[in-house]
DNA sequence: TCCCTGATAGCGTCGC
DNA sequence: GCGACGCTATCAGGGA
C-alpha cells in the first residue's frame, strides 16, 4: 500500500509540474496576443503580420529540412559528416 | 414527423457519401504504402524518400504562401490584383 | 556511374508516383470537407455527423475483429472458411 | 517616405517580439513533453495523465464560471465583492 | 454573432 | 516491442 502512496505522490508531482508549465505557456500565448493587439492599435494589419511570421518560420523550417536531408544522404552513403556533430555523437550507432 | 423522416434520409445520404469517400481515401493511402514498399524492395531508403517528398511539398507551400502574402499586401494597399483571377472571380466578394 | 543514373530515374519515378497519389488523396479529403460543408448548409451538426461516422467505423472494425477471431478458430480446427461472404451485407443495417 | 521607414522599423520590432515569444512558448511546450516522457519512464500512463490534466482544467474552468456568475449576482444586487481571494486557494484540494 | 482559419493535441504508422 | 514522426481531427481565437 505504501507503494501506492509513493506512486500517488510522484504522479501528483508530475501533474503539478505540467500544470505549472501550462500556465506559463498560456501566459506567453497571452503576451503574443497583446503584441498583436498593440500592433493593430498602431495601424498594422494583423493578418499580414501573422502571414509574415508564418512565412519566416517556414523559411527556417525549410533550411532545417535541407540540412536534415543532407545528413540523411551522408548517412545513406556511409559518410558520417565530420563537424556539426553538435549536441550528440552518432559515432556509436 | 415526415420531416424527421426526410432529414433522416438526407443525413443517411450524407453519411454514406462520406463513408464512400473515406474508403477511397484509405485505398489511396494503401497504394502509397505499396509504392514505398516497392521502392524499399528496390533498395531505396524510404526515410530519405519521405524526406524528399516532404521537402518538395514544402517548396510548393512556400511558393503558395509567397503568392498569398503578395495578394495580402496588394489588398492592404487597396490594389486589387488584376490578372491571376484564375478559377474563381473575386469581384463578387 | 550509369547505375547512379538508372537509380536516379527509378527514384524519380517512385517519387512522382507518390506525389501523384498524394494529390489524389488530398482531392478526396477536400471532397469530404465539401460534403460536410454541404450537410452543414442543410442544417446538420457536423460534429455529431463526425461522431456517427467514427462510431460506425468502430462497429465495422469490431465486426472485422470478430470475423478474424472466427477465422482463427476455424483454421485452428483445420476448417478452412468457404468464402465468408465478402464485404458484409448492409441490407439489414 | 520617412514614414514608411519608421513603420517598417516598428513592424520589424513587433515581428521580432512575437518571434521571441513564440520561441519561449515552444521551449515550454518542449518542457512539458519532457515531463511526460519522464513520467512515462517512471511507469505512468501518459494518456491517463493527459486526461487527468484535462479534467482538472475543466474543473477549474467550471469553478471560474461559478465565481463569474456569483460576481454577476453580486453586482446586480449592488454589492461589490471585496477581493474574492484572488486565484483560489489550492491548499484544500 | 457566426464562420473560417490557424493552432494544438491525440492517434496511428513506420522505422529501429 | 518501443519510441519518434507525421497526419488528422478537434478546438479556440480572430475577422467579417
Amino acid at each position: 500500500m505504501a507503494d501506492h502512496g509513493i506512486a500517488r505522490d510522484q504522479l501528483r508531482a508530475f501533474i503539478e509540474r505540467i500544470e505549472r508549465l501550462e500556465e506559463e505557456k498560456k501566459a506567453i500565448a497571452d503576451d503574443i496576443k497583446e503584441v498583436y493587439a498593440e500592433a493593430k492599435g498602431s495601424g498594422f494589419d494583423t493578418k499580414v503580420m501573422r502571414q509574415i511570421v508564418r512565412i519566416r518560420k517556414q523559411d527556417r523550417n525549410e533550411r532545417a529540412e535541407q540540412e536534415a536531408i543532407l545528413d540523411l544522404y551522408m548517412h545513406a552513403l556511409g559518410m558520417a559528416d565530420a563537424g556539426s556533430q553538435s549536441e550528440y555523437d552518432e559515432a556509436a550507432e
